[in-house]
DNA sequence: CATGACACGTGAGAC
DNA sequence: TGTCTCACGTGTCAT
């Protein structure tokens, strides 16, 4: 509060201070009561030179201000060159604003915070009951360059069998499906497979039912074979 | 400007303007000058009635000027709402000031987008020369849940025979490594395989030169084998 | 001209 | 105590 006074003080007699010192109203509800009732006062014009009691209160009232100026200019271009750094991560220009920016960043976190769960986690705990399930997620959206492909998660789960994973492979390339990870764990005679599989860009969501219904033939196949020798055996988990 | 000399008015008359209006000066360098030619002007204080003329001109200065500090308190909001997002997105509290925030946040994006092209991009292209890489990364921090641990990025190349696949499995399964992604191409008798491989929580940096050595060790073998029968294929690639 | 985005200086509060 | 962070209202510039 004294430092404005200051302020207006040192406006009015040509202040030494070394950047100008306007003189307009700023206004701040929250703060106003002190400063209207010393506007209000007999004394706020004209100044008289007697109430400059202490040369050096002043001075350490106005290099608290500078340094909190200073300190606060500090903070924002803190602040700003981490938004600059982020605005070179992201797909993006130096103009959009901060907001956008941000939103930007948000859902980006987002994508690849799931984009890498999903591949990393994988379930391959074999079950009882044959299952085929096929996930459909567009990795990072089209114009990251790493992803924007649309990713299958696909989880088949059946009689175990020695040709399965050639049989899996086969029907990966004949779909162009491009296998970024698999994992296979046998526990009983039966088997998990998951496989996490981007698809080129000629395919769409669609080519979800293609791999499912190439996958159920698979198992339909593997029924077909002996079944009989159910051995149990300890969890075999092995990663291909 | 005006705005000012209008918020300076009512203040000293009793304003109809639902906020308070105070009184105090505001330091702004780059736009003095007008405001201290006015501040100066004998018309300043006190002021005349005379000089307010145009009432509809003073109504519209006042909207603008409230319509304008909405707008900007919308655009802090959307601004805070935002790095609030962020903030539950990432590990940590509440309580995190903007630029730690955004500093963190500029890391973990650099981070999960090295992550993502480090197992998504691999170069499967074989060599006439054997090679063995391993790369070693940390993917992203141990406080994230998601990875924490050591990422191997192992490459090599050498001369193709039928039993490379499970001797690789059979070293990655006594080093308790587990793979992530693995990708092979064969040509003309050369294969390359690269495999993202996740250490468990024993490992630390060090298995680097074990992993290298099993390798190794597994080319060595290789050598050993009858190295005749270099057949011209063609480029025949293969994912597992 | 209105509308929006930004940097600025400032008071308040935490610690 | 001073130091740091934040929200605020404002001037300015661009669209």
């Amino acid at each position: 509060m004294e430092n404005s006074e200051l302020y207006q003080f040192l406006a009015r007699n040509g202040s030494f201070f070394n950047a100008a010192a306007p003189c307009y109203s700023y206004g701040l509800p929250s703060a106003t009561t002190a400063m209207q009732s010393f506007c209000s006062s007999s004394s706020y014009y004209p100044l008289e030179v007697s109430e400059i009691t202490d040369t050096t209160q002043q001075d350490r009232a106005l290099t608290a201000l500078k340094n909190h100026k200073e300190a606060e200019k500090r903070r924002r271009e803190r602040i700003n060159s981490h938004l600059d750094k982020l605005r070179t991560l992201l797909p993006c220009n130096s103009k959009t604003d901060k907001a956008s920016l941000l939103a930007k960043v948000v859902q980006r976190v987002k994508e690849l915070k799931q984009q890498t769960s999903e591949i990393t986690e994988l379930e391959t705990v074999p079950s009882e009951t044959d299952e085929i399930t096929v996930l459909s997620t567009t990795a990072s959206g089209s114009e990251y360059g790493v992803g924007g492909r649309l990713i299958f998660k696909a989880s088949l789960c059946c009689e175990d069998r020695s040709d399965l994973i050639p049989d899996i492979i086969e029907v990966l390339k004949s779909l162009h499906l491009k296998t970024l990870k698999a994992e296979m764990a046998t526990l009983g005679g039966r088997t998990r497979n998951v496989l996490i599989v981007a698809a080129d860009k000629d395919h769409s969501i669609e080519s979800t039912h293609f791999l499912q219904n190439a996958l159920k033939s698979l198992i339909e196949r593997s029924d077909s074979c002996d079944r009989s020798k159910r051995r149990r055996v300890i969890d075999r988990k092995m990663m291909v």
